[in-house]
DNA sequence: GACATTAAAATGCCAGACAATTAAAAAGTG
DNA sequence: CACTTTTTAATTGTCTGGCATTTTAATGTC
């Protein structure tokens, strides 16, 4: 583990790289004790406020956590599942509003890969997982719903189908796809016809999947793609049209 | 944005989370300069080191960027699907490592996301990524290939396969599944034979794609899984077999 | 032995300073 | 005036030293 104090990156920055390779590379394992913040101020020949910037650093990543007090310091952290979902929707989201990532090619990605999931949720479901499902079509039905709401079932109910394949890294990475997506969706008005459509593709997907049908589970969701990305082009149509006659 | 002094976190933490939420919610948007150091310690009634650390966390996430002089500071920086990469990578490969996943649940998830891409790749696929295709094919079949550089040939000819899909975020979303299976990999031997027909795989696979015929590369894809996860039990068992033998 | 007290070790936080970098403003020069 | 050089100011990067807080372990007391 060295650092190069004449290098242009700051020095923070490179002793965080250094213990994140440690970690990486397995030479520092799970649970196991970072030296204190004055032994690597002196290991690495910088003062601790260096030090502490490089640790809070790889805090921000959930690969150490710190501890006070007599026993305390900083260890490497178990990097937990759930952990890993909220960075990579933050991820994710920000990509897609600051990377000027179109409706369709976000959708399009999340379909892709939610249909990859489709034989296995229809072969390992739960029952837990298909109740899931039909509560929350029960739910989107509701009066009275916000568009807001209406989005987060949507996502509870794919994330559902989702988890139903019974493997978590699938799930880990259709986390971000799936919930970044929520904030596009929810630029669109859902009428009571389009919310109607939505909650019947929603029926057909819930069935095949309690049928086991594979087959059937992806063109529905195909179907679903389409509608998604049809409702999506005549609401940017019909805005555009509006700001056009504003500017007339 | 608020902080709470006498909460259990960390103020830089909180600090952190208070600017992410800004950035998130896009009430700071790229480019934007942050207040300096000590403006945001005057704000945040704290020390300029505690917003400093605040800062490397955010810098950490690639949410924001310094510079220094005179017109310096912090920037709300443009999460660039490379940077966002590399955290990916970093942070599944941990996932698998530190959480026991299976050689088999990580190799599922990664052929049901690469299936995903088969249609789109078969359909939108550059000369280019075909190219790079039938070049890593033809690495493979190089004599005096080491098992690391057989395995990173192979991660590159999928990442071809999935940037041929011509959509940013599945490439962004695969390339943690797909590069973080490579220390898996790596521990598998690979014999002759093995690479034998691993090539003999990927063709079919090029050849399918040149052909834009999305089921034989889904089917082709099906067959190599197999095969991997075959080789993968065969590796496991001898290998059990040997330490067996050893205790006895 | 049970409980209270004290000591020690570690992180969390702060104040103040200086160094390094950068761009803009000011000053000098032909 | 145009161009170059110098100065200055703003900002981040880093260091020193210290105090506060938290937690555990050791010590003492009954």
């Amino acid at each position: 583990m060295k650092i190069d104090p004449t290098s242009s990156k700051d020095l923070s920055a490179q002793i965080a790289d250094a213990i994140r390779e440690e970690i990486v590379a397995g030479r520092l394992i799970v649970d196991q004790r970072l030296p204190s913040e004055a032994e690597l101020a002196d290991y690495f020949n910088v003062s601790r406020p260096t030090v502490r910037e490089a640790l809070k650093r790889l805090a921000a990543q959930s690969l150490i956590r710190t501890q006070r007090g007599a026993t305390g310091g900083a260890f490497v952290n178990r990097l937990r599942f759930e952990d890993a979902y909220d960075q990579q929707v933050t991820t994710a989201s920000l990509l897609l509003s600051m990377n000027a990532v179109s409706f369709d090619v976000a959708c399009e990605a999340r379909y892709a890969l939610e249909r990859a999931c489709a034989p296995l949720s229809a072969a390992r479901r739960t029952p837990d997982h298909l109740a899931t499902m039909r509560a929350e079509i029960h739910r989107q039905g509701q009066p009275g719903l916000t568009d807001e709401a209406f989005c987060a079932s949507d996502v509870t109910f794919h994330r559902a189908l989702v988890d139903g394949a019974g493997n978590k890294v699938l799930s880990y990475q259709l986390a971000g796809a799936v919930e970044a997506m929520q904030p596009l969706m929810n630029m669109i008005t859902f009428t009571a016809r389009s919310r109607e459509a939505i909650i019947a593709l929603h029926t057909k997907i819930a069935d095949a999947i309690e049928a086991g049908d594979a087959d059937r589970v992806e063109s529905e969701l195909n179907a679903l793609e389409t509608y998604t990305r049809d409702l999506a082009h005549t609401v940017v149509t019909s805005r555009d049209t509006k700001a056009k006659d504003k500017t007339a």
